[in-house]
DNA sequence: GATTCAGTAACTTTGAATGTTACAGGAAAT
DNA sequence: ATTTCCTGTAACATTCAAAGTTACTGAATC
């Protein structure tokens, strides 16, 4: 399939709505600075607030973080999009065979443990500590250019 | 995209190639039992030969992982087909953004200790205690019919 | 040399993702 | 209150990597 860059795209979105929170927040301009369209922009950011991450008022540009930055982790927003997940299993086997019939419970027991161990990593990554990461490169760039 | 079950179907061939060692391992017989196509098995045993995890011999019927089934995690079936990442950034972002500009390194920085994690489980499975796993729960299921 | 099957290349189909267009409705300003 | 700008959302189009398919070459065995 064509790659997912949902989760980093909202990450994007929220750290924006922080970083530029007295700046221009309309899906039109978060939209250039992710190089995608508005339309796709208010999509996530629906989501985004359904899942109680961000605050938006119908009509007005309004977006704000639902909590501060260190309360929301990266795992919430994976959470937030439906937890896709990262291996997936082949769900068509054949039942009559030792293998076919019992490995797809066997690969989801897994499967299981390598998505739990990628849960927890994501949960202990703050969208703040993202934030000041972009900050502090930003630094060193100006400091270069 | 559609989702991929490369890793799972790789899996399943190592699996019946040690289990049906005996039987027919033709690609036509292992199709069977992944319910694919005998091109497609080809295709990924030909990849795991030449990761050095199948050994096979042109025009004959005769593959054999070429190790105990203990000594291949799934970590070495994983990195055999390509080391696919589990999290994509959008590498497509406006640079002249603060955000656009640098999320796509803190997100590397973030995805790849999400990588190390996931990856650090597969290298603990082995191929050998999904076989036991896939021959208990077989028992199981005889016991039961 | 006929048969069987591995190995591989080229092409088709599938399906989930992003991209696009359109429109109804809320908010604010004049 | 009507104009303007935006959100929220639905419907549709496009993209693109995966799996499926077909076909051919060449090795092994009889």
């Amino acid at each position: 399939m064509k790659y997912s860059h949902k989760l980093s795209d909202a990450i994007h979105i929220l750290a924006y709505v922080d970083i530029y929170k007295d700046d221009d927040l309309s899906s039109k301009a978060i939209a250039l600075s992710v190089e995608s369209n508005p339309s796709l922009i208010r999509r996530l950011m629906s989501t985004l607030a359904k899942a109680g991450l961000l605050t938006t008022r119908p009509g007005t540009v309004s977006p704000e973080l639902a909590r501060p930055a260190s309360e929301i982790s990266v795992y919430d927003v994976y959470e937030a999009l439906g937890k896709e997940d990262l291996l997936h299993i082949d769900d068509k086997t054949n039942p009559k065979c030792i293998v076919g019939g019992n490995i797809q419970e066997t690969l989801d027991g897994v499967y299981d443990k390598v998505q739990s161990a990628a849960e927890n990593v994501m949960g202990a990554v703050t969208l703040q500590s993202i934030i000041d990461d972009i900050l502090v490169r930003e630094q060193k760039r100006s400091r270069v250019d």
